[in-house]
Formats: structure tokens, C-alpha cells, sequence
DNA sequence: ACTGATTCTTCCACTGGGCGGAAGTGGCGA
DNA sequence: TCGCCACTTCCGCCCAGTGGAAGAATCAGT
């Protein structure tokens, strides 16, 4: 029956690429998923009814496929996002409200920036984040301050994986990357000016654990023209401190 | 080699009995997930390693696995609890204020109540509750709410899968469950006492949507003491009908 | 109602990936 | 040094998983 090569992947793997096929989408059907999935249809069917079976997918009255309620009380309970969040959300709110446009909060996790949370005021920018989204480590604001005191193999390995420039602005050289670390590093805050989105500029900053270590980084996106108003550079710093310091975190005093 | 009878379960149902060792738990040790998963070591072992090589799971420094990023990403999109928890937020944010105790909203999954959002009040009564848990339909305030405007099916399974009794108060004979039902359906509140924790009392109420389903349940636990004060019933009837208004119900008017 | 396109579901025989007992490794406490 | 426990790796057998193909269901256009 079988003629070609038969995929070598596990079975394992098949069941992720059919869970990955809907990270940041709503529903799908069974030939979006198997494409996706890179699956023949009749094995995606298969694999498919058996997440159904377990309560991970769920079939609606429409034919299509949605994330169940399973792997969302499985995700829901992730320690780090569920703690990030609770503590960092009174300051986001706070950020929020002295500012009117994104905020951000987002870990790192392998070579992307994961957000966590974003509140928007309401005349933000588009823009492509939202929760659960992964974006990449070199092109966003946050990502930026995350890959800047993140271990360097990581920063091996972005620059190994040839960051994508989607804008004229952003940064994919070695050299300017380096250098890019390096002041984020010492002013301790990143702006970036249509790195990733048109007609918008970011203001980051890191957060800080009780061991020192940076775990996330909060953000500000606004519309471009408002670049140099204080309150944004300002506020991104008063929100990563209190996170910080909400976190355990205690600046070296000398 | 395979001495014994082999595991009937499919790839797929020991992966799934994996992730299912993780619900409600922070971290576990390899051996635990064995055990959990009713898997020799060896291949928990193997299957484990599948999962962190996706990202599903992470390992901790202490060895120890937790939850990762990629399956938090999956869940935290998840259509119907995204929506509910974002609508009904500020309202049982009311709710809490008025009542200072715990505050509940749930959907039915199955034949449990799974928790979308839990508040709680600084004295409130110690519950088992939580943001992902999943109890059983007969035995919590919002379970019985949600178990009485399900199909009849739901009900029928819940008496063929033999209902616990967690205390004295908690119903299990179908004659019992079937009056309460009633009951819920012609008040369109439901009060227990002491069925599911002891020296606690719940009150709680339908949600519906704009095609009048009853799609959630909100709730509140409180101590027995307090049973009778006004408050409760009116405070759990308003946030419930302010949710269902939100989400486009509009009440017959005949 | 007929036809054809599209999407989903089921079938089945071949075969290599998964299986798990057993042996190996490493760390820790006595 | 020894024993214990938790984890990791190994390896050969065998059946679960595979996917092409055929069948069923659904839909749109004429």
C-alpha cells in the first residue's frame, strides 16, 4: 500500500505538529490541519480523533477543530506564566493607564519572545502580539532585552538561525546585534524605532527575580510620532522595578 | 524481551497520560510520572523526552518537570475560555467586592465543571477549587447549575458513573439529583449547603449566551454563617445576568 | 435533479518504530 | 566502601501505526 518514503518523524512528533497547527489560530479543519501538519489526510484523521478522544481538540457543531478545555486547564497552570502574570499585573495596569497604547510583558523561551500578558489602550497601533503569541527573539523590543541577558549560546544560536529582517530598522548583523546587547545592557532600557512594525516604536525593559536573574521584560508599544515623550521611557522603568522588587529582586546597593 | 502482556494503550493515550499526570501540579519528578501515567520507567522515560524536546514540558534545574511555554501558548488561546473569562471579568470582580468571599465562573466539559476563573476575597473559606481545576458536576454549586440545563444524556452519565458522596450533604440518588435539577431550572439559582466542603455554602446561577444556551455558571462560596445574608443570591443573580446580557442574551419578555 | 468538485471517513496489508525488561550509570547517605 | 535509589541507555521482537486508495457525504453550479 504505502509507495513512497514513509515520514520518518514519531508518532510523538505528529501529535505536536497537529497541536502546533493551532497555536495562534481559533479553529481548523481537517485538511487546514494536515497541511499544516505536513500530514497525509488519512493519518492527520486519525491522530486528530485521538486528541478528540483525550479532550485536548474538540470537533464544533461547524466540522472544525478547536483547542478544549484540556489543554487549556493543562496550559492555564503553567508556573512561570501563572505567577509572571499575577504578580507583574497591577503595574502593567498602571503602565497602562499612564501611556494609553501597548504594554507588554513577555518571557523568553528558546529562541522566542512569548508574551504573557498585553493590555491595550484605545487608539494603540496594530500590532502582531498578543498573548501566546511567539515572536522573535531580535526583532521586538522585549525580545531584545530578554536575548540581552540570556546565556550567549542563545545568542549563537539567533544569530546562527539568520534573524529575518522585516524592516528596513531592524537589526540582523552579528556586529550591530552586539553592540545593540551591549547598550541595553549598560543604559539598562531598549528603544527600538520600526524594527518590526510600521509606524511604531518600543521601549523595554527587564525584570528581575530575587536571584537577579532577568525572567521577563516589559514593554511599550506606541505610534511613532509620540517617540521622546517621557512618560513611555519612565513609566517602562517604574514598571520593571516594581515588578522586580515584587518579585524578590533587590538592587546592589554600593 | 516483553515478558509480560503490553500496554493496550496507544502512543497517543500514554502521551495524553502523561500530560494528564500535570494537571494541577507544578512539578514532577520523572518517577511520578511513571506512576501517574501507569508507564514502566523506561518508557515515561522516552515519551517524557518527546514532550521536552517539543516544548511541552520543561526540565527544572532540580530535575524535576514542569509545564512549558509551548503548551501554556496552546491553551491560554483556548476559544470559549479567552472569550468568558474576558466578558464576565468585571463582573465577578463586583461580585467579589459585594461579597468578599470566593467567586467563581465555570463551564461544563465532559461531566465536570472546569474552573475559568477563581477571585477570592482575604478571609474566604479554604477551598479545593482553583483557575483549572475540574470537579464533578453533582457536587459543586456551579456543577448542579450547569448538570440541570444540560442534554439528558450528561444527567444519565452522571448516575451510570456512580456520584461520590463527599459529605452527608451532597446528593447522589437520581431521584434526589433529579428534584434538585428541577428546582434549579423553575428558581434559576441553586443553593447548597455543605455538599462539597465542609462549613461552606454555594450559591450560584446559569449563564447564557445570545442563543439562550446556558454556556457557564458563576458562583459564590461562602461560609456557613453567612447563609441567608441578602447579598449572596442577589449579588450571584446580577453578575449572572449581567455576563448573559455582555455575551448578547436578551430574556423573553412575553 | 444531475454532475462534478471538495472534503471527510474507512479499509487493509506491509513494515519499521515503539516497546519494556534488563543492565548500566551516577549521586547520596551511612 | 557499600548499598540504595532514581534515572538513563540498550536491544531484538512484534504489532501498532502507516498512508494510498476507494468509498461516503456534502456542497455548488446548471
Amino acid at each position: 500500500m504505502s509507495g513512497g518514503a514513509a515520514d520518518s518523524r514519531s508518532v510523538a512528533e505528529k501529535l505536536f505538529a497537529i497541536a502546533d497547527a493551532f497555536v495562534g489560530r481559533e479553529s481548523l479543519s481537517l485538511s487546514d490541519i494536515a497541511a499544516r501538519a505536513r500530514l497525509p489526510l488519512s493519518t492527520a484523521h486519525r491522530l486528530v480523533a485521538e486528541w478528540v478522544a483525550w479532550g485536548g481538540l474538540v470537533r464544533g457543531d461547524d466540522g472544525r477543530y478547536r483547542v478544549g478545555m484540556r489543554l487549556w486547564q493543562l496550559g492555564v497552570r503553567q508556573p512561570t506564566a501563572l505567577r509572571l502574570r499575577r504578580i507583574a499585573m497591577p503595574y502593567l495596569e498602571d503602565l497602562l493607564e499612564a501611556t494609553g497604547e501597548h504594554v507588554h510583558l513577555a518571557v523568553r523561551d528558546g529562541l522566542g519572545a512569548v508574551y504573557l500578558e498585553r493590555l491595550s489602550g484605545p487608539g494603540a497601533v496594530s500590532a502582531i502580539s498578543d498573548v501566546g503569541s511567539r515572536l522573535p527573539l531580535h526583532a521586538t523590543g522585549v525580545g531584545l532585552v530578554l536575548l540581552a541577558h540570556a546565556p550567549t549560546e542563545v545568542f549563537d544560536e539567533v544569530i546562527a538561525a539568520k534573524p529575518r529582517k522585516y524592516l528596513p530598522n531592524t537589526l540582523v548583523e552579528e556586529r550591530e546585534l552586539r553592540r545593540r546587547m551591549a547598550e541595553i545592557r549598560s543604559f539598562g532600557i531598549s528603544t527600538s524605532v520600526e524594527e518590526l512594525t510600521r509606524g511604531a516604536f518600543s521601549i523595554a525593559a527587564a525584570v528581575r527575580d530575587a536571584t537577579g536573574e532577568v525572567v521577563a521584560a516589559v514593554s511599550v508599544i506606541a505610534h511613532v510620532e509620540r517617540v521622546g515623550e517621557p512618560q513611555f521611557a519612565l513609566g517602562v522603568r517604574m514598571a520593571a522595578r516594581g515588578i522586580s522588587a515584587a518579585l524578590g529582586y533587590r538592587p546592589p546597593s554600593d
